[in-house]
Order: C-alpha cells, then structure tokens, then sequence
RNA sequence: CGGGGUGUAGCGCAGUCUGGUUUAGCGCGCAGCGUUCGGGACGCUGAGGUCGGAGGUUCGAAUCCUCUCACCCCGACCA
C-alpha cells in the first residue's frame, strides 16, 4: 500500500478528551475515530489490528470445535421475558420499538438467542455436545463509557456458548475454552493474570476473568508475587495479619457526641484507628445481621454474602439499623447485640478495642475480643489492601490494576430451565442442558495491545497482529535513484506477500519517521542517500536497533516468524 | 445518578472575569509556488468560523442572564 493512496489521518497533539495512554495513541495513529461518547468508528489501519486479533480469536475457537454462526443484534423483548433479564438488565439495555410498537433490544450478550435457536432442535443426548462462537457488535448503555474503546457502548465481542448433557462434559468444555483463552493472549503477547470472580448479571456457578496488567484498567487485582495467587479485589483471600499487639483493658463508656465515623471517633479519643471496630447492619434476604471488621477496613460484600449463604445482602436502611438494634446509625456496637455476628479474622483476640457503645453518642473503649463480645463467626470479609499477607504462602500481595479481557462461564441450567432446554438421555429420562458461556472483547484487546506495547514515540505493534509488516520510507521521493530502488524493494516484497505501507509522501524525513514510530509497524526499511541494493537499511521499531541487508536478505528478516 | 470540568477553523489553544479598538485571533495542519531533504524544515501567497444550540438583556454579545445539548474526568454501577 502507497502511503500517498491509504487515508492515515496522524495528529502531532494529543486529543484533549483522550486521557489514557491506548485512547490517546489509537487517535493520534489514525486507527479510530470517535463518533459519539463510547462509540467508535476503526479507521483502516485500525481495522487490519481488529482483523487480525479476530483471525487469532477465531483459529483458537475452530481449533477447540466451536462452530461460527452469526445471531442478530436486534432481538424481541419476548425472548429476554422468557429469562426475566428485560426487566433485569434495566437501563443498560438499549431498546427500540419497531413500527408496529413492538419492543426489541439491541443485545449485549446472547444467551436467549442461542437458546432459542437450540431448543426444540436439540432433544437426544446424542445431539450434545454443542458450542458456537460469534463475532459481533454488542451493545450496552453503559453508565459512563471510558477510555476510548476500553468500556465503550457499541463494541465487539466473541461469545460463545457450549451446550452438555453432564456435568462432566461441561466442565471439559469449560477447561478446552480456558485453555484456548489462554493461548489466544499469550499469542496477542498479553500479559495478563486469571482470577476467579462473580457471575454477575450472566449468572451461572463460577467463572474466570482473564486480566491484562495495565494502570490504565478498571479491575483492581491482586497478585502474590512469590506463589502466584491471583484474585479480584473482593475475592481476594487474605492470611492473618500480623497486628501490633494492646494488653486487656477495662471497658468504660465514652461520650461522643454526634461521633459517627472511624476518623472523629479516633480523633476524638486520640486512638489509632486501627483499634477502632466498625459495626454494620446489613440485611440478608429476611434477616438482619451485623458484620465486624477493623475500623481501618472495608467490608467486602461478596465475602460476606458467601460466608451466609445469603441470595441477596444489603446494608440495612437507616430506620431499619434502628428498628433491629435500638440504636441509632454510627453507634451501633457488637457488645450485648441480639444479632447474628460475624466478625472478620483480623478481630480475633484483639485487645484495647474501641466499639460503638449501642446507645445513642456514646462508644466503648477497651473492649477485648473473646472477653468482651464472642461473634458467632470468625471470616475474612474484608477488603484486601495493598501488602496484605498472601492466605497460600507467606508473601505479600500486591495491588494492580488490569483490563477484564474475557470470561468464561460455567453457566450450569440457569438458562436452560428458564427457557426449557430439555433433553432425553439414554435412558429416555428428560433433563436440562448444561451450558457454558465465554466472552472476550475483541475490540478491547486492539486497545489493551497499546497499552502493554508503545513507548514515547508510539505503538510498538507485536509482530503477529501488527497491520503491516514493514514500512518502506523513501526518504526523498523526488530523488530518482531512491525512488527507483524502493520502487524495486516494494515491488519485491509485495510479490512475497509481505504486507509493506509504503511512505512515498514528499514530506521531510522527520516527520516519516516521526509517523513511522507512532503508528508502529514492527519493521521500517529506510531508504535514504546511501542506499543500494546490497546495503538497505532495517530498523526495528520495538528495539531502534539497525542493520544493513541485502535486497534478497530482506525477505527472510522480516518474514512472519 | 452525585461531584468536577470543557465546548471558539481539521487538531491544540488565546480572547469571556471587566460587552465596543477583532473585519474573531494564534500555533500546527491544509492548498499553490519556490528553496530544502537522515528525526515533526524554511519563505511568500491563500482557503477555512453562523464562537455547541435556543431564548433574553443591550444602541451593541464569543463575552452578561435563563434554559438546553454534547463531550471529558472522579465516584456509584457494570464485561
């Protein structure tokens, strides 16, 4: 491709909306256009990127069995009632009304449309077992679009979905995806950790994320550097601190007026706030239940919602903390509370505590944990923090931030039963379909690529999803003797199927190689006064190292590996 | 949805507080001509704007007032 006949609109500035590193490069190398808030348009260059991550995406998928098929993104309301998610996904849905007045949303995911397509199609074991992948553009009215194409509203996305008649046979299918997951990023040369996490509006029994490293992400992580424990920030299990110990104490009252919060009240007595506990009324599903954890923590809902067994966890309202306790919000306590306790391991055996004293502006100091109050629970349900003690072995675990690439389902028959997948076993008998369901976002990865691989001068593109292979920079075009000779390496390289953008612009070498860093095709091949055909000049983007080669040496060097 | 911020040429910005000297500027980019040609060259000439939109105040509005729209960031929420 001639530089002077491809559309490669480059910026020297930064765009001020851009404020991340990938957003700021995929607008400055022409790779994307913005067209409203969260929604994008792939520019050529940008597109050959996208097209190569799904070549990868979809030789992993046919590899493992999975069939492509294409579902529509405009569906029919009927078909979300049937699972309850019309109503479920809210405002999150974009919707539509077609002239008749009938209702469709534009999917975000596509487990209603599989299942409508499998049902009734499927009805012997001997059908199972099934999977299908798409490409496709997913919608989703997210709350607050951001970093350009990292969280937009319209996006693209492989899903897929595998269908099973056991157990057994899930579980396999689930292993054969997250192997395949894995080769997919390690061919896209990610860096990247895997954490189990919660199902959220999918549903299902557990699930993995697949995590990039990058300050730029949205997750928070943690990761144990010396066993490799990895785990999303509410999950992530934490071993025993090992806190400053305080001798017993002797309980007393304290009056502390309109004190609600762990920074007045430890300001306010001169105490480390460390010693200070946190007492929260939540309600779980019908019953109230009081959490106790550090007053230097955060209460990590999921933990806690596992530990009961609970469906649903809220904290408690206002009036409702003071209809279960009789105490009003900030001092409740766990001294004499008729609530079930369930207070974090880091409590036990804690000496020279202050708690809310359950009677209005008043809290307790020197309270011991085991003396004073015995909860009916000990469990981590805290918030990891940065350093925290690793629960497998004795390292430390360290806080990042990361890119959610993909994420694999078991989904088990929570769709199934809600749409009455059904089928008949050997044995004549009528069961529900296993199902398993898996998500990378396609669209994501182009931009989690910059974010892990540029440096000052640009992109660095990995050579196996880069959008060309080589760049030819004539140095001056309207010198004959340059123009002949990369004419002649173009023409060479073209009919060895190497995919070469060839800068023939008449424009000063400084901004060609300005362009050709920024835009970051792995290879340049710079042709410039000295240049011949036994002497032609190869520079690598990634490493700026530079070597002289042969015309018919050139082929070889720059080959896909 | 709560908090903060921004809308002036393709991009980046000044001008707005204190209305009039601006025919609305500057840099980059763009077009033409010439000189250059190994790290975002230089000179000359030129094109490009209903100052986000609507309404209002005023002799006069990019500038003041009201409403509104769009976009960005933090949070909440979510893949």
């Amino acid at each position: 491709m001639k530089l002077t006949e491809y559309f490669l609109p480059t910026l020297i500035s930064d765009p001020k909306e851009a404020d991340t590193i990938s957003h700021k490069l995929m607008q400055r190398a022409g790779l994307i256009d913005k067209t409203s808030s969260g929604i994008y348009s792939f520019l050529p260059i940008g597109l050959s990127v996208l097209r190569n991550v799904e070549s990868i995406v979809k030789e992993e998928m046919n590899r493992i069995g999975a069939m492509e098929l294409l579902m529509p993104t405009l569906t029919p309301s009927s078909l979300w009632k049937e699972t309850g998610r019309w109503t479920e996904y809210g405002d999150d849905m974009f919707r539509v009304k077609d002239r008749k007045g009938s209702e469709f949303g534009l999917s975000p995911t596509h487990e209603e449309i599989i299942c409508d397509i499998v049902r009734g199609r499927v009805r012997s074991y001997k059908k199972l077992p099934l999977a299908f992948y798409q490409i496709q553009t997913k919608f989703r009215d997210e709350p607050r679009p951001r970093a350009g194409i990292i969280r937009g509203r319209e996006f693209l996305m492989k899903d897929a979905y595998s269908f099973h008649a056991t157990e057994e046979d899930a579980e396999r299918a689930y292993k054969r995806f997250f192997d395949a997951y894995c080769r997919i990023f390690d061919r896209c040369g990610f860096s990247y950790i895997i954490v189990e996490a919660e199902t959220g509006l999918i549903g299902g029994s557990f699930s993995h994320e697949f995590i990039a490293l990058s300050d730029s992400g949205e997750d928070t992580v943690f990761v144990c550097p010396k066993c490799g424990y990895s785990a999303s920030l509410d999950r992530a299990e934490i071993g025993i601190r090992d806190l400053e110990p305080a001798s017993d104490g002797e309980p007393k009252e304290v009056y502390t007026p309109g004190l609600t919060s762990v920074q007045d009240v430890a300001k306010f007595l001169k105490a480390d706030p460390v010693q200070l506990i946190k007492t929260l009324i939540y309600k779980a599903d019908s019953e109230f239940v009081a959490a106790v954890i550090l007053g230097t923590d955060e209460l990590a809902e999921k933990k806690l919602k596992k530990v009961l067994g609970c469906k649903e966890l809220k904290l408690a309202k206002k009036e409702a903390i003071v209809e279960a306790t009789g105490t009003p919000v900030g001092f409740s306590g766990p001294i004499g509370l008729k609530l079930k306790m369930i207070a974090d391991n880091s409590i036990k055996g804690r000496k020279n505590l202050v708690v809310g004293g359950n009677k209005m502006d008043t809290h307790i100091t020197g309270v011991s944990s085991g003396r004073d109050f015995e909860p009916d629970l000990f469990a981590d349900i805290k918030i990891a923090k940065n350093n925290d003690p690793c629960k497998k072995c004795e390292g430390r675990l360290e806080e990042k931030r990361g890119i959610e690439l993909g994420h694999t389902f078991k989904l088990g028959t929570k769709y199934s039963q809600a749409m009455n997948l059904v089928f008949l076993d050997e044995e004549g008998k009528e069961h529900f379909i296993i199902m398993g369901c898996y998500g990378i976002g396609v669209s994501r990865i182009v931009a989690t690529i910059i974010e892990q691989n540029c440096d000052e001068r640009g992109i660095i593109w990995p050579k196996a999803l880069a959008p060309f292979d080589a760049i030819l920079i004539n140095i001056n075009p309207e010198d004959f003797g340059l123009t002949n000779l990369s004419d002649e390496i173009y023409s060479v390289l073209e009919k060895e199927g190497i995919k070469v953008l060839y800068d023939d612009r008449i424009e000063s070498p400084g901004k060609k190689f300005a362009d050709a860093d920024l835009i970051g095709i792995p290879w340049q091949i710079i042709v410039g006064k000295k240049a011949t055909k036994e002497n032609i000049e190869l520079c690598e983007r990634k490493t700026k190292n530079k070597e002289f080669v042969k015309l018919d040496e050139l082929i070889g060097r720059i080959s896909r590996e």
